[in-house]
DNA sequence: TGTACATCAGTGAACGCGCGTTCACTGATGTAC
DNA sequence: TGTACATCAGTGAACGCGCGTTCACTGATGTAC
């Protein structure tokens, strides 16, 4: 078992997905090579025949992390694309709060990303772009109040996963998901 | 020199100052007490003398990075309080952008409080609750409205961290300081 | 279809390194006379 | 005011530990005949 060239492809795979989730619920300096392939099944040595390096490893799980992300935000189980009064429900929801290791990338990592080298800044910048720019087109186009609905969405999300109470955590969620979902009607300005 | 009861007590402030810095600069995790200590100009065995252990150090960081970035936040250079529209625009501007280490530890540390243990949690809840109940105040006391702001202000002060391009982080900044101030008048729905 | 062999995915011991923490020591501070 | 001594803030060597990385090895896979 193992052994085969289709085993690598898909061992390699694995480990990289278990990486994505593992990023965005933990952080990125909270994966450690050994751990991440116990993990998986798989001893630490291994690691290099996929991998050039932790840091290698950590480019990918996060450029997958925010694709996965992505996708998420805008196909529902059903994959159907969601409009936007559903995308903002289901981006402030309970379940996308506490389930951060399947969900938006950006905002399960917007503050160490903010510390993070060049290359990686300019990878998420590309999603945080692609992200405004969708919202977008739901709000005729209009960038400014994509990126307020944007950074409402990111900082409510990241900001109910702190919140320790949850009553409290919650009635933030639906504060910030009633004002935005209002966003799409009325040109204001 | 340094051996002093007075001088202690110096000692210890300075060491706590600029863990307090370096947490909103560099993320909880980056905090070594041999770097921290020579950074302040003294050894790291002197350090058990201060704190109990790294962690102790880290959780009083934490609250003093909370506090210290409450009062930049409503105090001017001068120590006038500000008003909701000067709030707005000292928070979102690139001078707090740029200087993390002086800033809202909340937008510097969202993302990797979520993922902190529960005493962490607990006390970056209450700087929320507060920064939350303070913006309503200047927003008839509408606390959904206030959590849309703060939500709107966190998030874009994180993002506009992360984006790559100068130009495009400040028309972010931009474009959510325009309209969470323009948030004041008017009480929609 | 069956056998012999080369390939190479995965194993696990070993490495150097940085880190948090401990502890015996030093020497300046400040008190007692 | 001056001397002797106790205190204790800070020093730096040493510790155990976990981590990223390397490498000689193993044994299953898949190819050549």
């Amino acid at each position: 078992m193992g052994h085969s060239q289709a085993g690598k492809a898909h061992n390699r795979e694995r480990i990289l997905a278990e990486a994505a989730r593992q990023v965005r619920r933990e952080g990125l300096e909270s994966i450690s090579v050994g751990a991440l392939m116990s993990r998986v099944g798989l001893t630490h040595g291994g690691f290099y025949g996929h991998f050039d390096s932790r840091s290698d490893l950590l480019a990918q799980a996060l450029e997958r992390a925010l694709t996965e992300g992505a996708e998420r935000s805008r196909a529902q189980a059903s994959g159907h694309p969601l409009d936007f009064a559903g995308l903002v429900r289901s981006y402030l929801s309970r379940t996308h709060r506490d389930a951060p290791e399947t969900g938006c990338a950006i905002a399960a990592l917007v503050s160490d990303a903010g510390r993070a080298d060049a290359a990686s800044r300019v990878v998420m910048s590309e999603h945080i772009d692609s992200f405004v720019r969708s919202v977008a087109d739901d709000l005729d186009g209009d960038e400014a109040r994509a990126a307020v609905a944007v950074s409402a969405m990111v900082g409510a999300l990241a900001l109910s996963r702190v919140i320790a109470d949850p009553a409290r955590s919650d009635a933030l969620l639906r504060a910030v998901r009633d004002y935005v979902a209002a966003m799409e009607e009325g040109s204001q300005a």
